[in-house]
DNA sequence: CCGTTCCAATTGTCCGGACAACCGGACTTC
DNA sequence: GAAGTCCGGTTGTCCGGACAATTGGAACGG
């Protein structure tokens, strides 16, 4: 299977790869960077075979594990696939973003829908049995609640209450009207994990339909997050009702290696 | 940090682990299940330390980078947190499930609910200009459609509508009636990698409530997906209609590491 | 009493090597 | 010509070791 001078990727450069290892940045990270910049950009064509991880470990000066462990971490985000015999090669779909815990404000923000907010209510109050269980503290405890009225092209698009545990956004509340709140709990220093999510239907209330600028009766989106850190600790429930008429969930599933 | 006697994970008894090297399984893999049921069962409580890798490694007999392969494993799956200086613990919360490529059947069938399948289409046709933009085909190339309606407890539950590359089921789809389709991929020798979705909701026509035993105008859950093999090949373009009063999804996003 | 410095513990990164398992093509054989 | 066999190539698994980076508490000093 001589790959001797044929470059593997085909009959273009021989990718131009290298490590700089002055640099803080882990040398497997900066290598799976390059090359998943390198799929991006179309410089390693889908079914491409990316030679093999021993020459490849050669030729970068690093040992064949760090380069293994790069590689792993593309085919664990779908870019590569890995065939004990034949080799590595790039994924054939076109298809990239393996799913985020996605942020309605952020989503429309990338859609160049340029998002607006109104805060409808932002106070404390004793938590419901619903709301105590889903964010695991004692029913009565004091949580924060926020209503929003989310906008996107001066229309309204989705009523968004969430609850969260007293004190994890302190006085900062007055910035929601300004930005997305999964940015207020990074800023805060939270890291988001893991989310559990239920996406359903219903007919609108006549107050929902009011709202939202519907008809009486029309299907709305429902959603039902609840948020956890790194520690497992939930930071977040939440409650939104989405015009069906206006917007859907993409996303895209990996299924696990 | 004296972790001496005491066993990181309190109390108990000393969870007993031990591998089988004679077994063609992997160590690491042994290893990553015993302490994902030891997990699940809740022999490793919440917040618990695991102890640290190198005695774990020698208690075991194994080296260290073995069990940092098993236990990466599961900080992949969402189930353990690893921190710097500090050690290796079980995650808080008590979700589980990192999301899957869900199968309606499988979904039903999970909740005893005891899925039941009327096949009302089975055919092949030429693929419209939206089919064959999802499967990666030239318009009017034959494809396989399949239009089932998905009953559980008896109750119409869902209207499904999949479109295949032709060839790829063969004469198999009688047992359409029986399984799930996602069944009959992987018994045809697919593996199911990736899938695009997209969830929204609209108003029933007068033909879906009549079949779907819905009132008029009634809010509907819908799904688009396309489903990827692991050459990124398009192997599936589903087109699907859940009653909202009686379905909806759930599942758990992990945030990329 | 409080803040600072230091230190031990633990995971993160990286190396070099060894053998096994598997795939695909070439070759041989019938 | 068709089926089976062999073999080179590639990834999968595993080992043992070394040093760096980070954390949290303990010791120290103000």
């Amino acid at each position: 299977m001589a790959t001797q001078d044929a470059h593997p990727q085909g009959p273009g450069e021989p990718l131009q790869l290298g490590v700089d290892r002055s640099s803080p940045v882990p040398l497997y990270f900066q290598l799976s960077q390059q090359l998943e910049a390198a799929i991006e950009q179309g410089r390693l064509a889908p079914g491409s075979l990316l030679g093999n991880e021993i020459d490849l470990a050669g030729r970068l000066g690093l040992s064949r594990p760090t380069v293994r462990q790069a590689i792993q971490t593309l085919v664990d985000k779908g870019l590569l696939v890995r065939r004990r015999g034949v080799g590595t090669q790039v994924v054939h779909s076109q298809v990239r973003r393996p799913l985020e815990l996605s942020s309605l404000y952020d989503d429309l923000e990338a859609a160049g829908q340029r998002p607006a907010t109104r805060v409808l209510r932002y106070a404390a109050e004793p938590a419901t049995a619903e709301v105590a269980g889903a964010l695991g503290v004692a029913q009565g405890t004091e949580v924060t609640v926020i209503e929003r009225l989310r906008f996107a092209h001066g229309e309204p698009m989705a009523h968004l209450r969430n609850h969260l545990p007293a004190g994890l956004l302190g006085p900062d509340g007055a910035a929601l009207e300004k930005t997305g709140l999964y940015r207020l709990l990074r800023a805060a220093g939270i890291t988001l994990h893991s989310a559990r999510q239920k996406v359903g239907a219903r007919a609108a209330t006549a107050e929902e339909a009011e709202e939202l600028g519907e008809g009486p009766g029309a299907p709305l989106l429902t959603m039902e997050r609840t948020a956890y850190d790194d520690t497992g600790r939930a930071v977040e429930f939440g409650s939104h009702v989405y015009r069906a008429s206006r917007y859907a969930f993409e996303f895209q599933l990996l299924v696990r290696g």
